[in-house]
DNA sequence: TATAATTTAGAACAAATGTACTAATATTGT
DNA sequence: ACAATATTAGTACATTTGTTCTAAATTATA
């Protein structure tokens, strides 16, 4: 047991740093000080360790969303605690959403839990959503499914952010999660009531 | 000079299958029926094909933007063709915008051409933005910065919705650039006046 | 035509990597 | 204490891949 916690930490630190296609068993294995038959031993090969990785984002993640279900009240401010924690859990296992396409091509079971996932999501959302708008805090939609194709963006963003940053983000590694959080903030202010607007100045 | 070519043509085709990271020169050898000695002779690795693809991928873009200038009307049926045009651009070369992070990573010089590229489009797109504002088709802005955070967004979807189409799209694959193109319209509507709906009605 | 330059095929080599196997050691249950 | 099981280290092998080299063939040019 403890040996497979300690594979699976090393693993995450060393995927976050080189991309999880350009760590092999054997390096992860010598930063460990064992054998990389024994590492072998335990996962089979790195798709193994990167799939009960992403297990424990997505176990993270459910616990996060389970918690703010128990707050029964949905606000602006309950959401937007919640997306900025769901953030920084992304941030923890980032190697994931950076080598996103890969490793959904590479591993079909991941693909297919995910496309399951985001199904959940968008249900999820959309409660939340038509929650906001009763509350005179999100404004009616204009359009039809306006808010479906917002909650679409909404799902796209959390998946990509990190991918961007990695190629424009220019300043310090630290506010990363804060500063991408804070753009996505930003694209709700159109949706946004006069209260809404009020209640969303103290986030920016 | 021909032979150069059919190696570009062959490789785009192939990363686009399978990545270009899945792709060796041996493969692509192989596929032109030549001796990988000789692919070698050209380009000394894949990365120099994927160099020369991502030249060629931003010449086509230049090329559309310049024509683009040219109607010197800003409007926002121009916009939307010429965005429409740049998606399907994107879509040809798309195993460069579903392997985004890997070949940046790889290739720095790829990555410093692109940082650039961003602050051009940048600069291009507020200069849209403000004349959209200004012919009263896109609202006043509520908040400060509002539309550079918007424009972000608009690179950001740009970047990766190939990305994710690899992962949730279901449908046809000749309908995907269209598809995710109408998702693009879609997240202008609540920055659109009046007037501005009116005029996007005919595209949705 | 003759010479030089370019292009091509194919072999050879080294490094990396996944995979499997063996034997030794440690742990657990009875 | 002893047998069964789990864990670990280390070795060995096949495959893949990038890279380099040589010699042959083709093309261009004077």
């Amino acid at each position: 047991m403890e040996t497979k916690e300690r594979i699976l930490q090393k693993s995450l630190e060393l995927f976050n740093i080189y991309g999880s296609d350009n760590v092999t068993v054997r390096q992860i294995a010598k930063e460990l000080n064992m054998s990389h038959g024994n590492l072998c031993y335990h996962y089979a090969s790195t798709d193994d360790i990167v799939q009960a990785l992403y297990m424990l984002l997505v176990a993270d993640l459910d616990a996060l969303i389970l918690r703010g279900k128990k707050a029964t009240d949905i606000s602006l401010e309950s959401v937007i605690l919640m997306s900025k924690m769901s953030f920084e859990k992304l941030y923890e296992y980032r190697f994931i959403l950076l080598d996103f396409v890969h490793i959904m091509r590479r591993i079909p079971s991941i693909k297919a839990h995910y496309r399951q996932l985001t199904v959940m999501r968008q249900l999820q959302f959309q409660f939340i959503v038509s929650e906001l708008v009763r509350k005179g805090i999100f404004k009616q939609p204009i359009i039809e499914n306006q808010y479906s194709h917002w909650i679409q963006s909404t799902i796209f963003f959390g998946d990509f952010w990190l991918s961007s940053a990695e190629i424009l983000y220019q300043g310090k590694e630290q506010d990363k999660v804060k500063t991408y959080h804070n753009f996505f903030i930003h694209l709700t202010v159109p949706y946004l009531t006069e209260q809404g607007l009020r209640e969303i100045q103290a986030f920016l």
